[in-house]
Parts: C-alpha cells; structure tokens; sequence
DNA sequence: CGGAAGCTTGACGTCTATCAAGATGTGTGG
DNA sequence: CCACACATCTTGATAGACGTCAAGCTTCCG
C-alpha cells in the first residue's frame, strides 16, 4: 500500500508549490516504491554511491558529516518533503551521511531516471535547481549563525529556525514541536560542546522560555527568542516538492 | 569587444566540462553583454532583485551576509567561472551580497532568459543543478571547518581549499597565489576576530609555511598546511561552466 | 541486578574576543 | 614638499566564553 503521489499528504500543505496533473503523473511514474526505517537508521552514507533518491513522507532526522578525528557537524535537519541524495545524483558520491532520528517513511526514485526531469519535465527541472538553490541559502545562514554568534544566539536563532520550519509543515501543535534529537546533535548543530550545549538549555529553562525533553520542544515565549536570535528567522515564501 | 562564448578562456582549463557545438551556440545567445568593475565594487546586493545574472570571466571577490549588529560573515570566495544570482533567480531576492575584491569582468545574462535553460537546453539546465549542489557541497565543508575545528585549522583549511581553487583555474604561479583579501575578509570567512587571525597567519609565517601580503600568497609548505586541516582538501573531479 | 545511553552540574583551563596603541603605507590638499 | 587623514597591519594586555574533565543521576533494557 504505497501512497499514490496523487494524494501525497504533503501536497495539502500551502508551503509547497502546488503540482499541475501532469506533474503529478509524471511523478508517479519516477517513484519505485517507498523504504520505511526505524529511528537511527542510516539513510544514506558519505562517500557512498546510492543509485537511490530519496523524498520524505514523514519523520525527522539530519544530515551530517564526520571528521577524521571522531567530531561531527550536523549540517542541517531532515524534514518531510526533504529531497535526499541530489548530490550522489549529480557529483559522484554523496558528502555528508543522513540518518533517522525518527521512524521515517521515504519515496524511492532511481537515480537515473534524475535526468528525465531534464528532458521530459523541464517545470520539474526547475523546481530541483530552485530547492538546490534554497538548501544552499539555508547553508549560508547557518554558517553566518555559526561564524558570528554567541552560543545563546545560535541556540535560539537554530530552535527559531527549527520550529519555523516545523510550522511550516504543520507538524507542531501549537507551541509544542517534535524533537526527536539528542542534546548531542544540537551541539553537533551548533558547533557546540555537549556540555555548553546543555547549560545554555537550562538557562533558557530557568527564564522560562523553553521546554525540552522526551521527543517534545515546547516554546513559551517564541517571541524573546526571536529577540535573542540576531539573525532574522523568515519563512521562505514557498518550495517546490519534489 | 565583447568576447565571444566560442573562444571563452575559461573553456580551455579542463576544470570545466567540455561545452558541445550546440551549447556554445545556446549561451552565445544568452549572453547579453560584459560588466568590467573595479577592485572594491559591489556586484550584487543582499535584499536586492537584479534582472541580470553574472558569471565571472575574470577577477576575485566575495559573498557576505551582513548582520544587523555590523558583524559580516563571507560565505564564499567568487572565482572565474562562479554563476551569480541564481538565488535571486530562482527564490524572489539575494540572500547575500557580492563584491568584487580585484577588478572583475563579468558575463551578463538576462534573468528572464533562464528558463530557456530548462525549456531548450536541458543539459545546460542539468549543469545549472550540478553547479547549485557544488556550492552547497562547498558551504557544508565551511560549515564543518568553522563549527568544528580550531584558528589554526580553520586558517589551514580555509587557504588550502583556496589555494586548490587557484591551481584548478590556474591563476597561480607554483606556490604563488593571487590574494587581493584583506585580513579582515579572512576573518571574516574563518568566524574569527581580525586580532586572532592576524596572529595565526604569523604563526604560520614565523614556521615559514607561509608568506602573506601585497595581494600575493605564497605557500611554502603546502604539505604541512594540508596535515593541519583535519578536512581533506579535495579538487572535486570536474564542474560545468555556465 | 548490571550496564549502557543520555542528561546534569561543578571545577578548571585555555582559546579566542576585546580593548588599546603604535607602526606602516597611501592618497589628498595646502 | 609637507601635513594630515585614512586604511590596513601588528602587538601586548586583559577578560570572558566556551571546551574539557569528572562525577553523579536517571531511565531503560537485557
């Protein structure tokens, strides 16, 4: 029982773009099948050369790369409608690893059939160079969050930026958004110690702002986080989904 | 004397994949004009909505993103060959500035002409791709190198992979290297204070790995430099040029 | 019950930012 | 030609933010 892309839950979602018929049938036939996975699994993995794409339904996880040393920096978080594998798909292998830090549902696509969005679905074509371009902008937001912010500023610039997007898709309740990460990967995120990472939390416990823990953020004052963030966080206007 | 795409410079450094008859034809007609600017100048402005996109035929420079607090973070270098203004191209607005740190002449295209990439010449739409996932490639190993290493292999790093970029256009002579950035533009790419930056390279000067000055770089010991980097500094294989 | 994984807290050290001042070079105007 | 402002680089002193080390706590699971 695969989800037909006809009724792709995301699609009711006004973040994205909205498909014409014929995008939709031509979606349909690039999908293969669809690969659930539990909590922890590893999606796909640095260096290697997955002749599968991949779009996520549902759940949560991040993209990373490792260090020779042992270190780690999370390069971004994985959202649904997250488009996975681009980069295997167009240079030659991919260069940071992707994990689930949820149970995760994925639409498979085949590797090779990336270059008929080229041929036949140019509006499709399209709509991949525009997420590519929006990953990139993400890119250099965090960067700039890493390169000039105190730890208090990235830590509610990255909340801010997370549950912009989780509002985005709908997939809080209110103030309270899905948070199935350890303090690790916020530090890792962040550029962080785990321990800094940790005591920056409290603080923002103690003030009140903030709830986090058991899967669950919850965010009692977005507004002095937002104050405290530096960096406007906006929601960008719209994304394609691919 | 505009140059002609047919007998562009850039096409003879084998960086850059190989355009075929038809291409070169397809971006002779995309191309609308040259912009020669100097040392200094702005060429894109964050916020802003150019109708025109660039590609660099000669000459270096910078992207930043300016903080509300003054602070500024480079997010990358411009080379020959970078693409400019695809964001603004493809979401509403620049996300970030440009400028041109040497004097630069660049290519100029018609914003509006780029969906011909993708109605007409879907192979130059692929390479559009190719080229958003190589930057984002690029910003996700600065992201690493700043969240997760020290001054002194940030400044390893960041001139290595700079360095690498030179030799792969060939704008170097040996271990002599362009360098029209000031230590302030380092810093600011490094997400480092200009006083700390300014003491590591003497660090490296005074071990004689490295002389820096006069709008030169001059590697002594690239070897030592690349061991400091904890990320391995890689020429990725090739890149389109647009 | 023992062990692993994750969270929390305190103590300590150090890397890096900030402040301040001086040196050098360059361009402009008198 | 000199005086002056200005930009950039340099260097030392000081302070603070953040990393590291270490230990204890909880929860979960075999």
């Amino acid at each position: 029982m695969v989800i037909d892309c006809g009724h792709c839950p995301l699609r009711k979602r006004d973040v994205f773009e909205p498909l014409s018929d014929e995008e939709v049938e031509f979606m349909r036939r690039f999908k293969i099948g669809e690969l659930k996975v539990d909590a922890g699994a590893t999606v796909l993995m640095e260096g290697s050369n997955s002749p599968q794409l991949f779009s996520v339904l549902s759940g949560l996880g991040l993209r990373y790369k490792l260090l020779p040393n042992g270190r780690r920096q999370v390069v971004n978080f994985v959202f649904p409608g997250s488009f996975l594998g681009l980069q295997a798909g167009v240079m030659g292998e991919m260069k940071h690893s992707v994990e689930a830090t949820s149970a995760m549902v994925l639409c498979v696509f085949n590797r090779t059939d990336l270059w008929n969005f080229f041929k036949l679905q140019p509006t499709r074509a399209y709509d991949l160079t525009w997420l590519a371009a929006m990953e990139e902008h993400f890119m250099g937001e965090a960067l700039t969050s890493i390169g000039q912010m105190n730890a208090m500023q990235r830590m509610c610039w990255g909340l801010m930026r997370y549950a912009t997007r989780c509002s985005d898709l709908g997939i809080n309740d209110r103030d309270r958004y899905p948070f199935p990460f350890r303090q690790q990967d916020l530090a890792d995120a962040l550029g962080l110690s785990l321990v800094h990472t940790n005591k920056t939390l409290m603080k923002l416990r103690e003030q009140g702002d903030l709830s986090l823990g058991d899967g669950v953020m919850v965010l009692h004052h977005p507004d002095r986080m937002k104050d405290r963030s530096l960096l406007p966080v906006g929601s960008p206007n719209r994304r394609p989904l691919i």
